[in-house]
DNA sequence: AGCTGTTTAGACACCG
DNA sequence: CGGTGTCTAAACAGCT
């Protein structure tokens, strides 16, 4: 417990949003599917990821804990060893629907206007009100499992049943989804696996799509059918009750962990207990995917090289996923290329890898070790549970959706609220958890708070714009992550109606005698069941919270959505933003017009308001600068006094591209502004000849050496003058783009859109434009994370 | 020693 | 193909 820390856990908001992205990875098209298909099998074997913790080993027995530590969050965590269930999410939903205010419509403009901030809010919209949730099973097929995710998740079922009927309310607001209507409806066989793919790659269409036309084509389509009503109907209840009460956007179920659940007095407790009881002791314990997810490098002797088999590519390095399936290892192909590789990880997770492995491929039929083939692993024999699937969701945005969640958490509890809530990241596992410190340090919006109260580390928290774009993104991202839930929660339910029907034909069987295989264990459609669900905690979990929700009055904090997100983009990230409200009294106002107040507010939140010594403000606006995308343009002003750094018009108000308020910014960096006419004289005295100074705008200004932030002038001909404008802002902005190999190339180039947009605001500095010029070091987007990094550029340091 | 947080890199998938 | 976005692995430094 820890209590929780965070203290905003509970109410946040959040939301979820739903991105795109997806359709990289998991590509609407046929062929894509296709593709999918392979890898998914592939996934499924190896079920990839996640799954090795280099430590592991002790680990385990605590099963999942490990780490967590830490304060707050922990507290959620014991989950699953304990428990069992894993997670429970339920979702919330955004209120906002139909409410949202924001207008999007000219994304861009939106924040860039330096002074005001206020975009065009207001209203909108649309809404979508009421989303009908369509769809849904019935289709034949399996995409992919991809997409299956988790509804295997493995549980024993047992206990599920209950869990069931309390679960289903999992499904929240029929509003927050919006399926496409396309295919729906195929009604004919209970297959239903499909859904959640098609669903997924239909809401991330639908989005973008609209992103074109109007947002209010977001509302959804499709009527639930009856059964899904049943599921939806607390939710809606519970929906128009806001309504009524005209609370309505705000609301939000949240996703709570099992644990959640299970103090929240829930109780699954008869699952709970009878799972643990049954089998396994530690769930993740048992589930041995990640052993799965091993560089053939380090197994000579699986090497595919020989089996050939279906084969993917080429990678060469890779890991094999492995992937749920069953537990099959699918051949990778792997060439031996990349053999040496991580001494490290290679050789802890090798062994064991490879003793598994051994035993495993033994008891295969021929050794073959062809990799392919299916190995069992462990008790798959008895228990019918399959790993999970990846979810499709990037770190980036599960990291968004925790925070927005429950306001700040430290790292652990962000491990945490990622483990409860999806099975395929176990907490025993680092090295998913190393992307998900890579993911914190790399976003720009992700933000490095105060310290956490008691162990190391700091409490992270999520800023995001406020521009009608990033709140529809972000609606997006919630809608999918909502979706995504309640998929899984009838996946569950179908899988535990199997199981039962399975059971009670292996019954019937077993009286009549026939034969004792059954071997068609694995029909098509059937996977075993697995009961467990995490669609069906996260019902439970919900329907709990809304029974609360009812009398409590929680504080809420709304978190308002976040918004952001780049057209075409595609992918990406979004930024949301939360405000806190009181709901009880308050809260009506969903409106999102956060913005003004809201910025205020996140100032206030900064730790950075008050007064800083001057080493603190070095120290304070090298943190900001460091990877943060701004725009910058660096002059040295002067040389020979006190040196003068200018940052022009760089930082804007915070909009998706640029999640932190350029006030915040302003102030986190000891900066100041200046007129222009101070600093053009200034600046002129150093170099005049560029001309870069721009005349109009305003310029902030630090007396703090460019040096100590970590940019460097370069030292040519007029050390002064080193302009960089750029707009930053790039599409994603927050992705903090690693830079793929140097630096430099990202530097320049792109996104030249955005630029204007600077422009517009009322920057000419068309000098400061011509990205010919020598000055200008770097163009649009660049983060300034690398800022010291480019040897190339005058930028070094 | 373990956890955190920052960076660097390589590999891939996509997209225009 | 280059630019991007995502993922994974790692090296490291700083804290606790
Ligand atoms: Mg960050």
């Amino acid at each position: 417990m820890s209590a929780t820390n965070g203290a905003a856990a509970s109410n946040s908001p959040s939301q979820s949003e739903f991105c795109d992205f997806l359709k990289r990875k998991y590509p609407d098209d046929e062929n894509d599917i296709s593709q999918n298909n392979n890898q998914s099998e592939e996934n499924q074997n190896s079920d990839s990821n996640n799954s090795w913790k280099k430590q592991k080993q002790v680990g385990e027995e605590n099963g999942g804990n490990c780490t967590m530590t830490p304060d707050t969050t922990s507290s959620p965590m014991a989950p699953y060893t304990s428990t069992e269930i894993p997670i429970s999410c339920a979702e919330k939903f955004s209120t906002n629907n139909g409410s949202t205010t924001t207008t999007i419509t000219s994304p861009v403009s939106s924040s860039y206007t330096t002074s005001s901030p206020t975009v065009e809010s207001t209203q909108v919209t649309s809404s979508s009100s009421a989303a009908s949730f369509n769809i849904m099973t019935n289709n034949p097929a399996f995409i992919n499992d991809l997409f299956a995710y988790d509804a295997n998740l493995l549980v024993p079922t047992t206990s599920t049943d209950n869990l069931l009927s309390q679960g289903e309310p999992s499904f929240t607001a029929p509003s927050a989804i919006c399926v496409n209507t396309t295919q729906q409806f195929h009604e004919e066989g209970e297959n239903a696996d499909n859904w959640q793919a098609t669903d997924l790659l239909e809401l991330d269409h639908r989005y973008n799509s609209t992103l074109q036309t109007e947002i209010t084509q977001l509302n959804p389509t499709v009527p639930l059918k009856p059964h899904e009503e049943n599921l939806v109907t607390l939710v809606e209840q519970q929906h128009h009750s806001n309504q009524n009460h005209g609370e309505q956007s705000n609301q939000r179920q949240y996703i709570q962990s099992a644990e959640e659940i299970s103090k929240s007095g829930k109780q699954l407790p008869a699952m709970i207990q009878h799972t643990t009881a049954d089998t396994e002791p530690d769930f993740e314990d048992r589930n041995l995917s990640w052993l799965l997810n091993f560089k053939f490098d380090e197994f000579p002797h699986l090497n595919p090289d020989v089996a050939g088999g279906p084969n993917r590519s080429q990678k060469s390095s890779m890991h094999c996923n492995g992937g749920a399936g069953g537990y099959k290892v699918i051949n990778g192909t792997a060439n031996g290329r990349e053999r040496s590789k991580s001494p490290k990880s290679t050789n802890k997770a090798g062994k064991k890898f490879e003793e598994l492995v051994m035993e495993v491929t033994s008891e295969v039929e021929g050794g073959d070790m062809a990799v392919g083939e299916n190995v069992v692993i462990e008790d798959t024999t008895t228990i019918p549970q399959r790993a999970p699937k990846k979810p499709p969701f990037t770190y980036t945005e599960l990291i968004e959706y925790a925070l927005e969640d429950k306001g700040e958490l430290t790292v652990s509890g962000i491990y945490t609220w990622i483990s409860d809530r999806f099975p395929y990241y176990k907490s025993n596992d680092d090295r998913w958890k190393n992307s998900v410190r890579h993911n914190l340090s790399i976003n720009p919006h992700f933000r490095k708070g105060h310290k956490a109260p008691q162990g190391a580390g700091h409490l992270w928290t999520i800023s995001s714009g406020d521009s009608a774009e990033n709140v529809l993104a972000w609606e997006h991202k919630k809608q999918r992550l909502d979706l995504f839930f309640k998929m899984e929660s009838m996946n569950r339910e179908r899988l535990v109606q199997q199981h039962q029907q399975q059971q009670q034909q292996k019954k019937q069987q077993s009286s009549s005698n026939s034969t004792r295989h059954q071997s068609h264990s694995h029909d098509g459609s059937s996977q075993d069941a697995c009961l467990y669900d995490e669609a069906a905690v996260a019902a439970a979990a919900i329907q709990q919270e809304m029974l609360q929700q009812g009398h409590t009055t929680t504080t809420a904090k709304d978190v308002s959505l976040p918004h952001h997100q780049h057209y075409h983009a595609q992918h990406q990230q979004n930024s949301h933003h939360r405000t806190t409200l009181h709901q009880a009294n308050v809260h009506q106002q969903q409106h999102h017009h956060h913005h003004p107040p809201h910025h205020s507010q996140s100032l206030h939140d900064l730790p950075y308001n008050e007064l800083l010594s001057e080493e603190e403000l070095r120290k304070t606006a090298g943190q900001i600068l460091n990877g943060i995308h701004r725009e910058v343009e660096v002059q040295s002003v002067n040389h020979h006094q006190p040196i003068i750094s200018t940052y022009q018009d760089v930082l804007l108000d915070n909009d998706y591209l640029n999640p932190i308020h350029k006030d915040v910014a302003v102030n986190e960096s000891g900066l100041h502004q200046v007129n222009n006419t101070t600093v053009s004289a200034t600046a002129g005295n150093s170099h005049t000849g560029h001309g870069t100074t721009t005349a109009t705008t305003p310029y902030y200004v630090t007396e703090i050496d460019p040096i100590e932030l970590g940019i460097q002038m370069s030292s040519h001909p007029n050390p002064l003058v080193h302009c960089q404008t750029h707009s930053n802002n790039n599409h994603q902005h927050d992705h903090a783009h690693q830079n793929h190999h140097s630096n430099n190339h990202q530097l320049h180039s792109h996104h030249h859109h955005h630029s204007h947009h600077i422009h517009g605001s009322g920057d000419p500095n068309s000098s400061l434009n011509a990205e010919d010029t020598d000055v200008i070091l770097f163009n649009d987007e660049f983060n300034l994370n690398y800022f010291t990094y480019n040897p190339a550029t005058d930028i070094v340091a």
